[in-house]
RNA sequence: GGCCUGUUGGUGAAGCGGUGAACACACAUGCCUUUCACGCAUGCAUUCACGGGUUCAAAUCCCGUACAGGUCA
């Protein structure tokens, strides 16, 4: 029996981790963050905008139902300032560079498993925090975080920054279960959340058309597409930031009589000339890379090694042929040839059902040919 | 100026008298998804530059007009 904050966002993956813990005897208390202000912070993307009713409202009012339904108290905080300067500034510098940034990774090293716990520990004295992460945690003897049992959910890729600190404090009661016995438990207890639908985009801030959201915050000038076999220019495009490293959509590149009928894919960029790279081929040679640096490297289980790896989240586990570190939180990975491994993505480590931990995608390379998937030593 | 060839959806392009106008790319929507992406599914020309004619029937044949390209003096 302890006492535990649970993070409550009005989503039924909380609300069950919440459920859940008052069924284990726990003390409980609900807490509900906002760390995103539409207007505030001028989104003018945020298909809400004009509605009376924002969504972080909306979702207020489902967790508070949540709450009064399990009868435990709920409060409330606001983290707005702390998301912008914390995460939302390093997002928008890295799209500048033309990176392709992960926000979520930092939104749980620098809020919710940061100014959250501070919070929590400082206003309720808890021994503990909890989220609705589909993710596992094991304290004893010695810290480990573990994929969750519902592989299809696992999001230990937005843990990977989390420290034994952190996670000696914090807990996933719905790490064990698969999503649908998750909905099953909500709906036998009849919580309101129980059918909602699983909300996406960018964690607090949601779907957005994702170039009208860069364009409030990164100007951006027009440029060209250059095929990257034959160098000719294809097309213009809207702003280097937009296209990530094996994108295909939102190219708007129709048929053309100089080349075959395909789909083109960015390959690379070049910021000192403000080139995007394309190829027609989902498999481009440009595509691949068997090497790579990740910088900014948490290792959560020291007495671990590395024996597979995650460049996007969802993507499958690549395995590791050998690891080289650099230093402390430098580490050269290889691996068999891979498409799109982009810089500014996280990496995270894995062994079997063990997250190690994980950093961020610096440098890649094919062999001995760095990709120009970015120019970031020109900056 | 004469002669020749071409003009099909957002783009590239099949079809060349028979009756829902291929296909590819783009785009849109949906699914998937706590990043950005990838992927999957579905949709998208009542109409073939325009006007007229022949025919039971034309994008497909004929005539004219307008563009575009070629070619000959």
């Amino acid at each position: 029996m302890a006492k535990v904050v649970v993070g409550l966002s009005g989503g039924v993956d909380s609300s069950v981790a919440a459920y859940l813990l008052k069924e284990q005897g726990h003390e409980v208390i609900g807490l509900f963050m906002q760390n995103w202000d539409p207007l505030l912070n001028n989104d003018l993307a945020d298909p809400y905008i004009d509605q009376e009713i924002c969504q972080a409202q909306e979702d207020y009012n489902d967790a508070k139902l949540v709450a009064e339904k399990l009868g435990i108290e709920i409060h409330r905080v606001n983290f707005v300032k702390e998301y912008w300067e914390n995460v939302f500034e390093y997002f928008i510098s890295q799209y500048k560079k033309g990176r392709t940034p992960n926000p979520d990774v930092l939104c749980n090293k620098y809020i919710k498993f940061h100014c959250f716990l501070e919070y929590a520990q400082k206003e309720f004295a808890c021994d503990y925090i909890a989220m609705g992460h589909y993710a596992q945690v094991i304290h004893h003897p010695e810290v480990k975080l573990l994929r969750a049992v519902d592989e299809n959910k696992d999001q230990t890729y937005f843990l990977e920054q989390l420290s034994e600190e952190q996670l000696k404090k914090s807990l996933f009661p719905i790490g064990h279960l698969e999503k649908s016995e998750v909905r099953k438990i909500a709906n036998e207890v009849n919580l309101v959340t129980a059918n909602k639908k699983d909300s996406t985009g960018i964690c607090f801030i949601g779907e957005r058309n994702f170039v009208n959201f860069l364009t409030n915050y990164i100007e951006q000038k027009s440029g060209d597409f250059i095929d990257i076999e034959t160098n000719k220019i294809v097309a213009k495009h809207k702003g280097l930031s937009f296209y990530t490293i094996g994108q295909r959509r939102g190219l708007g590149i129709g048929g053309n009589k100089n080349f075959e009928n395909a789909s083109w894919y960015v390959v690379g960029k070049d910021i000192k000339n403000n080139i995007v790279y394309i190829a027609q081929d989902d498999n481009s040679i440009y595509l691949q890379s068997n090497n790579c640096i990740v910088i900014g490297v948490n290792y959560i289980s020291k007495n671990e090694k590395i024996s597979s790896v995650k460049f996007r989240y969802r993507s499958k586990d690549v395995e590791i042929i050998d690891y080289k570190w650099i230093s402390k939180t430098e580490i050269k990975l290889y691996y068999p040839n891979t498409l799109a491994v982009t810089p500014g993505q996280a990496c995270v480590f894995y062994n079997g059902q063990e997250c190690l931990g994980g950093g961020e995608i610096d440098q890649v390379s094919l062999d001995g040919e760095t990709r120009v998937y970015e120019n970031s030593n020109n900056n």
